[in-house]
DNA sequence: TCGAGTTTTCAGTATTTATTGAAAACCGTG
DNA sequence: CACGGTTTTCAATAAATACTGAAAACTCGA
């Protein structure tokens, strides 16, 4: 069916550009895109064909998404080449997206602010002051929504849209 | 106190560095930095001079910070520059951040997943309805999301603590 | 151990994004 | 309305990032 293979080209590119926004690259996300609306497994070969990108191109961001957790290799019997195949389930994810993000951002910055709200602790000057307690302030703050995020993230998601409604709705 | 300087200065690149992962750009989030961490409000020439940038760069940077709203003009009087101080409560930041997070990549992807989905809707193939259900999927997802991320925003910050630490803590 | 099929690496190149610096526009005051 | 101070714009350039393509490394069956 000719509609479905516009519908998910669009989907692709559009995927793709997105990713730009979100500080990954264009063709990770566009190969993110087309694996999540795959019917089955692909390869590199295919990849590469449905994209239009360098075999290199492929291979690094394939392999970045399974570092991320967000496709999987699959190996068939009686294949040598590698499938990939991506995590279908929304709250999977997320999950993954939020643990990749923290890791990425909010981690790096907790230990920023830890250092720097350490090394102004003793100076006792009202700057001095004011900085540790600025320090101090967002690093409570970072670390607080790290934690949240865990937990958040190992919840089931039904009970996570249970929660959340019943709180907020 | 020259110690204080430093642990300023270290502050400033290393959020600048940070802001990269976060896609702003490092010129952004080193203003911002200096910003929140200057005890008066700055001028551009103190700005250009403090991180050793371009008048085009600080400016550029100033209005882009002011446009997301994490920092403001301040008019002095008898004084014909103008004064940029930052928003430094870490809830506001926080908000503002999530506003402008949910704009620029939560709106557009729920727009192109809605556009898919319309789109492949009325498909029969069991691919077309595979599709169809996939974008569905994603697109209540990221709308609940989104709709959390309001809900969560408008709170103030002491609430939004004590319910998510009775919630999961 | 050889060789075909496959994956991995990476130097070179292309593309995108950020920055500079100077000119133009703006603005309030005399 | 002219002038000095200030902000804004933007073409040129620099820096960062992504992509290609081909060579090297790996793998496994014969």
């Amino acid at each position: 069916m000719e509609k479905l293979k516009q519908a998910r080209d669009e989907f692709v590119a559009q995927w793709g550009a997105l990713g730009t926004q979100w500080g990954i690259n264009r063709t990770m996300a566009q190969i993110h895109a087309l694996l999540m609306t795959a019917p089955q497994a692909m390869t590199t070969d295919e990849v590469m064909e449905d994209l239009e990108i360098s075999r290199g191109n492929a291979h690094t961001n394939l392999k970045e998404l399974v570092a991320w957790g967000l496709i999987k290799v699959v190996v068939k019997k009686g294949e040598r080449r590698e499938f990939f195949e991506a995590e279908k389930d929304v709250w999977q994810i997320f999950t993954i997206v939020a643990r990749e993000r923290k890791r990425r951002e909010i981690e790096p910055a907790l230990a920023i602010l830890a250092k720097c709200a350490e090394e102004s602790s003793d100076i006792q000057t009202p700057e001095g002051k004011a900085f540790y307690d600025q320090m101090r302030a967002l690093e409570d703050f970072v670390g607080f929504a790290s934690k949240m995020s865990d937990r958040i993230s190992s919840l089931k998601y039904g009970f996570a849209v249970q929660l959340a409604t019943k709180l907020l709705g």
